[in-house]
DNA sequence: GAGGGTCAAGTCCGT
DNA sequence: ACGGACTTGACCCTC
């Protein structure tokens, strides 16, 4: 378990080496499943293979990376992209491969390791594909399945043995809203039951529905979202941030953090935070909104999602990464 | 090496 | 009906 007393600021999937650029070698590799069925099963077999173990090598880098860093810096989402296609039916068997679980416990075991080992804070956001609460049950099964996958990566890497001892993310979701998470809830694994959290959303399903999940899982409070939905800008001393923070049982809280694109806020000022009805009446439209920006430009924004720091740690969400996230802990930090 | 077409899956918004 | 947005543009083929 990583320490309860250490603040973090956080950043998701990628390294950039500079702006607009990725760390070279230090990114993940994928294939998409129309190129393996061109295939041969030994030669497609050779292809997951390869690229399992480059990842694997890639993410104890990345680890090592953030490892490096500040302490208040050591928080990172790892991609769901490290095991290609494996919870596609035509390729599931590779990943159950004598040879290939040998590689997938070693590899995960030593990520896993190396993360307890200098307190970084690690988490998953299965991608929008994974919904749980739909109300088409073969995409529940699916979801079910697509988030079975993170929790086998979190087994092997030595979490999921206390609850949000590591953080697995979605969204609501679908059309059964906290009704369908909870009984989602029921067919997943203890260490995925651990791990849940749920995140407040933009459109359909937002703060008020997350909180009637208080009892089934730690939630998530993405303040932009709420923002979008709502246009207020949510405090740390709300009563409903009380009951998200109560959602992690003594577990320090995680919210997520993003702005919308400068280029989207015709005001472009950065000690002002943008006012949604006034950018609403302006002809802007929430889903232009919703879109993140590259870097954190507004000061103002800044300071407000920094007041959440004292209760929780903040995983940021925005184009260019870690030199984004870094640039916003830097306001606020000095190390 | 550069450029362009393509990519498993869900859901919603806006045009 | 379709493109774009979301958790991350990257991969693969052709020239």
């Amino acid at each position: 378990m990583f320490n309860q007393n250490q603040h973090r600021i956080g950043f998701a999937c990628k390294i950039q080496s500079q702006l607009g650029t990725a760390h070279k070698d230090l990114n993940t590799k994928s294939t998409t499943i129309t190129h393996l069925k061109t295939l041969e099963r030994t030669v497609a077999y050779n292809k997951l293979y390869g690229i399992a173990k480059n990842n694997l090598t890639t993410l104890l880098a990345q680890v090592k990376w953030v490892a490096q860093q500040p302490p208040h810096l050591r928080m990172f989402r790892i991609s769901s992209d490290i095991l290609p296609a494996y919870t596609h039916d035509d390729y599931t068997w590779v990943y159950f491969d004598p040879e290939m679980l040998k590689l997938l416990e070693s590899g995960f075991a030593a990520v896993g390791e190396l993360a307890r080992a200098n307190d970084v804070r690690l988490s998953f956001h299965p991608a929008q594909y994974c919904v749980l609460a739909s109300d088409n049950p073969g995409v529940v099964e699916n979801s079910i399945y697509e988030f079975e996958y993170h929790a086998d990566m979190i087994r092997y890497m030595g979490y999921g043995r206390t609850f949000q001892d590591f953080k697995c993310n979605v969204h609501v979701g679908g059309k059964r809203g906290p009704d369908g998470i909870k009984e989602a809830m029921r067919s997943l694994s203890s260490e995925a039951r651990n791990c849940l959290t749920i995140e407040n959303a933009e459109f359909t399903w937002g703060l008020d529905a997350s909180l009637e999940l208080v009892d089934t899982c730690a939630l998530v409070l993405d303040i932009h979202h709420h923002w979008i939905m709502s246009g207020e800008y949510i405090k740390p001393t709300d009563a409903r941030f009380k009951r998200v923070m109560d959602s992690w049982r003594g577990v320090r809280p995680v919210i997520h953090y993003s702005v919308s694109r400068e280029e989207h806020v015709p005001t472009h000022s950065t000690s002002v935070k943008p006012d949604l009805a006034a950018l609403k009446a302006g002809g802007l439209t929430s889903a232009k909104l919703r879109a993140h920006s590259d870097m954190y430009w507004n000061q103002a924004c800044n300071a407000w999602a920094y007041s959440f720091n004292e209760f929780a740690d903040i995983m940021c969400e925005s184009k260019e990464k870690n030199i984004a996230s870094f640039k916003f802990a830097n306001e606020f930090i000095k190390f």
